[in-house]
DNA sequence: ACAAAAGTGTTAGGCCTACACCCATGA
DNA sequence: TCATGGGTGTAGGCCTAACACTTTTGT
């Protein structure tokens, strides 16, 4: 590599790298995904994931966190990565490959971000249509958040810290696409043993009011560090 | 991007896209994989994957099916991303962002193959020390190939087109690292319902004399278009 | 002779599914 | 008063795990 002219040289053509975000909230009935208005073309005025070019000192998920955090004033405990995308013609202007990562938020930690860019929720069954190939990175990401969800305890990270069961089964249900038994579902998700009871709801409250429930994050960390594998 | 000295020029430094490729081959025992011992600097004579530079005009998927062929000779119908990786020191020479790529072959399809360059199997548990992040990759990709066998019937792409129970435990006690009794295993592989019995066994067959099955690939495309998700 | 591989069936326990009635609240 | 959401328990079916003996062949 040579610089010249303040310009960075290469004896082959290198791609730009970049990273997208896809994150999804849950607003109680519906997963939302946060997207952002494109303000420059190509795509002006079409909705496209978070996200930018990747800086020559940093990883991609740092590039990922990075970019979040400046255009919606997110911040994300912890993103996973997705795959990459790398289809010839997936940028107009240039080649671009793109890293795309994928997080799960309480929705209410986002409502003070949105003066941040024009970042909006939209539930994911009526996103408009999307710039780039976002279309297909969002299909990819619902569907590895689906697998996901079979295998570690994740929704734990769209609902506030204290929930009710029904919360939560609407939360299974609203991911998987399925509707499940109510009472067999508080028993499923009983018996991982992953649930401690909040507060002290006496034996006689009436039957509206529902028992809350908290995530033992402690104890499955240490299931997780023991190797056990839980599965919905 | 400017051309200037038959170089490449950008306004912003750019890394170097690569693809890195995780082989893995069953010998009746033993997963293994392919590597390459490095004939040149940086880490040479360490072994790495088969991989190299993406270029302009492909895909990282293009880009791994030839890097492979190159190298290996090897052509493989079908290579998984597994993910990026774009940590900043990884590669010592300059900034290089690795996608990495998984497939499944049967051994005896490379034999010829091993002529093309240092290219050697090596079980997955006596690997040795690799070049780059290489091990990392390995055991992501171990891992990956781990959580995939549960979920898809991936296995019969390492092994011969007609084969034992007995083989297609080894294969699954060898990935999944555990061990199944005999006949629980046959049921439960039998219940899928998509292996052909092969051939005619006489009734009065030797006991000694196994069953061959053969995978019934057009059974598994069908259910796989209804959307049918089965689990091992 | 012995070790290795393959054939074969049953049982008990756990898990999943389906399913109905009551109570309290807010519209 | 009606719809909604929540509390509660059981019975049947399916799956899984555990488990032993016999036959044949190669060493």
């Amino acid at each position: 590599m040579e610089e010249n002219k303040n310009m960075y040289c290469y004896k082959y053509p290198h791609p730009s790298v970049a990273t997208d975000c896809v994150i999804f909230g849950f607003d109680g009935n519906d997963i939302n995904v946060l997207l952002i208005e494109r303000g420059i073309e190509p795509f002006k005025g079409l909705w496209a994931f978070p996200g930018g070019f990747m800086r020559i000192d940093e990883s991609a998920e740092q590039c990922a966190a990075r970019e979040l955090a400046e255009e919606t004033s997110l911040e994300v405990k912890y993103m996973e990565q997705l795959k990459a995308f790398s289809a010839v013609g997936r940028d107009p202007r240039e080649r671009v490959v793109s890293i795309a990562f994928y997080a799960l938020v309480r929705l209410k930690d986002v409502q003070g971000g949105d003066d941040a860019a024009r970042a909006q929720w939209f539930p994911i069954h009526s996103v408009p249509g999307l710039a780039f190939d976002h279309d297909r990175i969002l299909r990819e990401a619902t569907s590895r958040l689906r697998e996901k969800l079979c295998f570690e305890p994740i929704g734990f990270d769209l609902l506030p810290e204290v929930f009710t069961m029904g919360q939560l089964q609407r939360l299974y249900e609203a991911i998987l696409d399925v509707s499940f038994d109510r009472r067999n579902f508080a028993k499923k998700i009983l018996k991982l043993d992953l649930l401690i009871e909040e507060g002290n709801r006496p034996d006689n409250a009436p039957t509206r009011i529902p028992r809350m429930y908290r995530f033992n994050k402690e104890k499955y960390d240490e299931l997780k560090r023991k190797g056990i594998k839980l599965e919905f």
